[in-house]
DNA sequence: CATTCTTACGTACTGCGTAAGAATG
DNA sequence: CATTCTTACGCAGTACGTAAGAATG
């Protein structure tokens, strides 16, 4: 029997003139595109495209066949839309996001997610990338947004954009001329970090010892805000996202190092569990993708947010 | 995403009102019918059914789904008659048959075809049970009527009948009053059997050793023609489909024994290809399956069935 | 000769069936 | 207590991805 994954890759072929096109949007290979258009053809016993040139070219039935799909899809589609119907979807959806996220990202998340569903209702959490880890495996939340340090099967991962963090200090701490400092002048310094719990201070720890930077002095905080405090009374260096401090920068509470090489940046990402079946989570994830701009929205301020 | 067999599962369940009687029409289990409404029940967040009481209600939204999905499967079997069009379908079918089919049911099975598929023309083939499946496997025919003796992985085999076959001989060769004869009785006869090629012929060898019949005089033909043509001699005693000699058992040609136990009959299949993908051969599977009265037509004669 | 689709093959995983469990009337 | 649906688990068949092959312009 006919399937709609049949349909959607007859769909896309004709669509995006290509099976190679295809299969990209539908996140697949050629090789599978290219099988289930001839599952298809050998169900109608018809030729749905023309072989002979190099480019895809759809016969009339494959034509016929397309229009066919595309009326189907869109039913299938209108369907979903009719059960996750905004006006009448009345649900809670439990978001673990870490406390960067909350600082920032949140709140236009939140509404973009308001703006979309209504009647659903967010409860956010707040807790360490390993804490939220930990509950999306209890069931406990139903979806969170932190760094990407996930190489576990029973996860979906969808990255969903980068966070920008930087060096800084209480103005002065650090003398440093026009040239940039080299991070090994660092290493003199107190060095404020997230602890393991974070997929922030996971992924640094690791660049660190990548680049040679062995501190006696890292002090350890699971609380990005008490870092922040820390650091704003003169304790140590640390690698803050600019996101959330960038009043106190522009107050002139905290000084931007200027270090090389300078720090990557942190892959975050919205993880579900990999068993969810939910549509309106894979929305939501969707949402968090495509409409709410994590990457330029980690680079603004705390006060642009709201 | 919601696919078409959760939508099949969910139809058939309300439709017929019970997990159980959709799962015997979707010839699967209890369970995978269950887990197919669970998935569209996970997909949509909706209760789909009320699962208080011991029948499947649906609930609301189950009905909404009901329609939907009816509407669904409704365009896809449309879409799959328009690909099978009969008045467009122009092709050729290979079908294999055996002697008995032949001089029977043939001609009214591919009258019916015409009936369904004018532009459909069938090519039939006719040999014996063994060889018809080695031109399967070969590819050389699409389909076979035969015997039901595979118990092979590489076949599909639908079940469209069963042959009724008797004991023949000559008028008089077997001298017996109005008792039934036990079947030892022919042990002391000359037997004209059809041979191992024949999915009837290996049949009936396993249940003559199964009734403690060994006859030292097996006479082995591999065709229906030459042991009528022997049994009307008077050459022995043989078992034939009462279909294909009626006429010559009205003519007084040929006499019908009454013996016990009882001849099994012998069920005959449609087989095909278990990767064959093509939704033609699937409809006239369908139609010897359903319209053709296969057993009945197979207590007919070959005059009959013209 | 590069690009595009097909084919072949090994693997991973989804979905199935069996059988036991829970709930209902 | 029988019937009906759910749950758990092991297995099998499907469908996928990789990589090599064929064909085209």
């Amino acid at each position: 029997m006919i399937t709609f994954k049949q349909m959607e890759a007859l769909y896309w072929v004709v669509k995006l003139g290509g099976f190679s096109q295809a299969a990209h949007k539908l996140h697949t290979t050629q090789s599978a595109v290219s099988k289930r258009v001839q599952e298809l053809e050998a169900l109608v016993d018809t030729a749905l495209f023309d072989r002979s040139l190099r480019v895809a070219r759809p016969t009339d039935k494959g034509r016929e066949m397309y229009v066919a799909a595309e009326r189907l899809l869109r039913e299938r589609e209108e369907l979903m839309q009719r059960f996750l119907d905004p006006e009448v979807q009345e649900r809670r959806i439990r978001i673990g996001v870490t406390e960067v996220t909350a600082m920032t990202w949140l709140p236009r998340f939140v509404d973009e997610i308001n703006k979309c569903f209504p009647k659903v209702i967010i409860d956010p959490e707040v807790d360490s990338g390993a804490m939220l880890r930990d509950k999306l495996l209890a069931d406990e939340i139903d979806l969170m947004i932190a760094a990407d340090s996930f190489r576990d099967a029973r996860f979906n991962v969808t990255p969903i954009g980068k966070l920008r963090l930087d060096w800084m200090c209480r103005p002065g701490l650090v003398t440093h001329g026009a040239k940039p400092l080299r991070i090994q002048a660092l290493q003199e310094r107190r060095i404020l970090t997230q602890g393991p719990q974070s997929g922030t201070g996971i992924l640094f720890h690791d660049w660190f010892q990548a680049h040679g930077l062995k501190s006696a002095e890292f002090v350890v905080s699971n609380s990005l805000v008490a870092l922040i405090g820390l650091t704003l009374s003169g304790f140590g260096v640390s690698y803050l996202p600019i996101a959330a401090v960038r009043p106190m920068v522009e107050a002139g509470l905290l000084e931007v190092l200027n270090v090389r090489p300078a720090l990557p940046e942190a892959p975050y990402a919205a993880v579900a569990r990999h068993d969810h079946k939910d549509a309106l989570i894979t929305s939501v994830i969707r949402l968090a993708q495509q409409n709410c701009d994590f990457t330029r929205l980690f680079q603004t301020t705390l006060a642009d947010s709201h």
